[in-house]
Parts: C-alpha cells; structure tokens; sequence
DNA sequence: CAGATGACAGATTTCAAACTTTGTCAGTCG
DNA sequence: CGACTGACAAAGTTTGAAATCTGTCATCTG
C-alpha cells in the first residue's frame, strides 16, 4: 500500500517547497511547512535533503535551469549575431524582470542566493556566460564579430550588462528608460566585439 | 558672548553628524547623539536642518563631492582617451572599494541612499556621468573616439560599468579577478567608442 | 528492513511591554 | 528679538521571556 502518488519523492518535495516558499517568502518558510503541505513529519524531509539551505539551493537550481531553457541560442537563429545577441539580453532582462512582478516571494529567494554568493548561482552565471559566448563565437565563424577569446567577451558581456538582469538592480527596473539604457550598452558592446583589434 | 567655535553652524553640525555616523553607522546614528556631540539639545538641530533625513542627505551630499573631486577629468590629460577613460574608471572603483574598506559605515550609509533612490545619489550619477562624458568628448574632438552623442555614451559606460563601482556589487569587490574583469569590459567598450557608425 | 515518526536539545524567531527617538512648540535666556 | 531649550505626543526600537524551528536519533510500522 504505497502508490505513486503517495511516494515521497525529492521531486514532490521540491514542489511543496516552492509552492510555500512562494506563498511565504524566503524568510518565513520553514521545513515544518513544508511538511505539513506534504502531509509527513517534518523529518521525513530531512531524509531526501541534509538540511533547509539544500532544499532551498535545489529549488533554486531547478528553478534557474527553467528560466535558462528558453534563453537558449538554438532556438534563435535568424539573422546577424548582433541582433541576436540583443534579442537574447532584451529576453533574460524581461524575464527577471518580469519574475520580480510576477513571483516576487521567489524572486526574493533568488536575490537573498546572490548575496551569499552560493555556488547554485555560480552555475547559472555560467550557464548564462555560455549561452553568451556560443552567440559571439557563431557570429566570429560568420566574420561578424573579431574577438579572440569568446569565453571573455561573453563574460565581459554579462558582467557590463549587470544593470539589467542582476537582481540587485530590481529597484532600477521600474524606470522607464531602462530598456533603452539596456540599448545603448549593446550598441557600444557589439561595436566593440566587430573591431578587430 | 557668542565666539565663533561656540556658534551652531551647518558646517559644524554636518562635521559632528559625520563623525557619528562614522562612529554608529546609519542604523544607530540618532539626532540626539549628533546634538550630544555638540553639547546642545537636539531641538538646535532641527532649527537648522528640518529632518534627520534631510540632515543625513546633507552628509551625503558634502562626502560624495569629496570623493568626485579628485576624479576630475582635467587632472589627468595625459595620453589617448581610451587610457584615461581605463584610468578614471580604476580610480573610481579603488575609491569605492577603499572606502567600503576603511570606512565601512559610511559607506553603509551612501549605500542605503542608493536603495532609497534619494536624489543626492542622482545627482552623484550625474556627476560622474558628466566627468566620463568630458574624457569621451576629447576623446572625439581628438579623433580617437567616433560617437554621435557623448553624454548618451558616457551614461552608458557608466552604466555598463556599474558591477565595479555601484555600491550594490561591493560583496563582489572580494573576487582578485575583478580587476581583470574591469580591463575586459573597458576593452569592448573603447574599441566600441572608437567606430565609426 | 526501508522508510517514516515524533521527542528532544540547542538555536532562532516572535511578541508585547518598556524604553528611545523624532519632530513640534510654548517658553527661557542673554 | 532671535537663538536655544526641554517637555511632550506619536512613531519606532529594544529587550527578554515564551514559542517555534532546525537537525538528530531511538523507536515504530507495513
């Protein structure tokens, strides 16, 4: 007598989790809430995650790896790798932007990550950089851009684009000049990735 | 009966309100320990200032002209724009970063007005968006630089350099590699200043 | 015997009462 | 008469005792 639906899996651990992490914030949810919402004792969790900052950085892992996905450069592949890459930073800043509107409990979750500097978002900052430098590598094969090193500029791309995905700039998000801000940095950034040096 | 180092000015009371809030930090700094300071009652403070946070925007205000100051284009003309341009954003970050050093509460304090949004902190970023657009200007009139509008792009380098100087980043100042990250994002930025559109 | 439980110690958080701070203003002092 | 004082209300902060939470583990259950 243990169906499916009542094993106790990391995964349905991991949407309770998110679920009251979304109803009660970072600060409020505890371990014990997370329980109740799965109907066990407290220590069960335990048993699937050593402590409350692991299910914390799992949630955030799974949670980061889907708002990565639909960043993807494969899935965009039309036209010059500036416009691209454009697309591509106009994409993650309205999704962040757009989580901080939407899942604000969550988002705090993500922001309270950054300033432990935890290495879940080590990865994602990776993960990120990647993507960047497959652009700029796609557009140095198609003579567009000139760099040397794509690992760096995609880097050197994300860190000068800082100001509008880093969540520590949220409150700045709500100025309407952002996206042309965000216009501006890429116009100088691309013209620089064209020059040969 | 009135000698000039018993009379209460705004000088002497922004000097007393600086050193408390150098001593207690922004959380802890109160009016009546700034009036305490002085040996008056904390109602003489409010006859000169009409709030604590007008009184605090005042500190600001004095503490980030100083650290502006000596960033002033005209002190360094020497060689190409793109040098100093690399030149005046290494000194303003070893400005932040030392005086997140070595006067941490200070610096607590100009970091909250940043959150707070405060318009002493708009005008700081006016400041120093001012200055870079000074270096990119001369830059242009020299035939270094190829850009159609300087303050637009000096507000965008500012921009795409806030990881290194906005008080927001200052846990990341730790990383030995921030330095060369810096250098990086200054490299695509100059050789993106330097096209001609 | 694998997985779940709940009692437990120590750490952390909550809550309400006591205290401090802000900002005002009628009154003092030189 | 103008600069300063200090008593005061309202708002905000501290404090410490009570409640809750984290993480462990001996025990239970199917």
């Amino acid at each position: 007598m243990t169906p499916a639906a009542v094993v106790l899996t990391e995964e349905r651990i991991l949407d309770a989790a998110e679920d009251v992490l979304r109803r009660f914030g970072p600060a409020k949810a505890t371990v014990v809430d997370v329980a109740k919402a799965l109907g066990v004792s407290h220590g069960s969790v335990y048993r699937h995650f050593p402590t409350k900052v692991a299910l914390r950085d799992a949630v955030a892992r799974r949670w980061l790896d889907r708002l990565a996905d639909p960043l993807d450069p494969a899935r965009d592949t039309d036209g010059p790798a500036a416009e691209r890459l454009l697309r591509w930073l106009e994409r993650l800043a309205a999704i962040k932007q757009g989580m901080a509107l939407n899942d604000p409990e969550l988002f705090a979750t993500f922001s309270q990550l950054t300033t432990e500097a935890r290495d879940v978002v080590a990865v994602h900052v990776g993960h990120l950089a990647a993507q960047l430098t497959e652009i700029i590598a796609d557009g140095v094969s198609r003579g567009e851009f000139a760099v040397t090193d794509p690992p760096t500029a995609g880097l050197a791309v994300l860190h000068a684009t800082a100001r509008f995905h880093h969540p520590l700039h949220a409150a700045e998000w709500a100025d309407p000049a952002i996206g042309a801000q965000l216009q501006e940095v890429w116009r100088l950034l691309v013209q620089g990735l064209a020059v040969r040096p």
